[in-house]
DNA sequence: ATAATAAACTAACAAGTGTTAGTTGAATTG
DNA sequence: CAATTCAACTAACACTTGTTAGTTTATTAT
């Protein structure tokens, strides 16, 4: 089937743009990891840029959608940040590949892919800070600087997928529960 | 004077590659931010190579240095901690882009200076660790997945410099007061 | 069996890459 | 003033880049 072979070129790419960055890697690489030719891949994709925007705009999406859901949600604030945690651990752990290159090389999305991206980015975090603001003013959160608040809890969450190989050793119910408590209790 | 040339040249790389990574900017980039030609570069430095390792390699000296003299110094494992958030905010204030690069760019180093990096983020990453370890000894921190402690501590400091601008309304102190809060008792 | 399609190939392109050689004018030093 | 050094320049190199064109081979559908 067509489509298995354009998703598997998009897996490979993933990986290697996680270990190098999408600028350093060229066409041969990925074609030289599934062992055909660079000009091959072209009977799959349009092009390098699409492998780029298929890895990263879906994801994106993905996140947009569930934070959706969770601020329209009839749960307390701290159950939403929760919420948020959770959809960060399971999204890393089924694709980590794809969050290193949703992190790194974003920028190298052009024209309405970028703005697109950007866009769902900034609304995500505003998202965030309005889950915290409510949570505040409802003394269920620390009245703490919120963007400090908002820097500390997404680069956690954001950079999940350099540190979830080294924590293997715990299951994913396990690192959802030690890494709320830390997020939201502290360490002493 | 010849080192102040070369300096300007290492400090618009260092933005040009905080913006898009060092594979993506160019010697002509480099030479275009600098209104001169990229031949003239090598006038002043050895290669593209050259300017990686003189960014990286200073800053993450001096983080091994000064987390060496935290590790043997005489004060308590939570202080410890706090003088490591200190390290991260001080020297992110002072060059962010220099950061940028060592956190995304690293792996672009090659042979030597690859692995001595590579040694040196190992080393960091043990002295933390072993800060934590004798703190949960001692009853000072919560005995909590140490693995998991490191890793959302870590990537808060590391990615510090994504944010800075973002928080610069904080001024330095009062960002490492607040920090300090949040990483070691959380926000609820 | 024949025709159509899928997915690989070879060869080549135009543009861009880091870098070198050799040159030139300005600034500095004796 | 003469000699030297500095730091820019032009021109070019060998190589790599993403991509296209045209072809071949194996599989699938009629």
């Amino acid at each position: 089937m067509k489509q298995d072979r354009k998703q598997e070129i998009i897996n490979v790419a993933a990986q290697l743009f996680k270990q190098k960055g999408y600028s350093a890697v060229t066409m041969r690489d990925i074609a030289q990891a599934m062992d055909i030719k660079a000009a091959s891949l072209y009977n799959h994709i349009k092009s390098k840029q699409e492998i780029l925007v298929l890895i990263i705009i879906e994801i994106a999406e993905e996140f947009t959608n569930t934070m959706n859901q969770i601020v329209s949600s009839d749960i307390s604030s701290v159950q939403k940040i929760e919420n948020v945690i959770d959809l960060h651990i399971t999204i890393t752990i089924r694709n980590p590949e794809a969050l290193a290159c949703l992190n790194n090389d974003w920028m190298h999305l052009e024209n309405t892919d970028l703005n697109y991206f950007i866009k769902m980015r900034s609304d995500y975090e505003q998202n965030f800070r309005n889950i915290l603001k409510k949570g505040i003013h409802d003394k269920e959160i620390l009245n703490l600087n919120i963007e400090v608040i908002i820097f500390s809890t997404l680069s956690t969450l954001r950079t999940l997928y350099l540190w979830y190989n080294k924590t293997k050793s715990l299951n994913e119910k396990t690192l959802k529960k030690d890494l709320s408590a830390i997020l939201l209790k502290g360490i002493i």
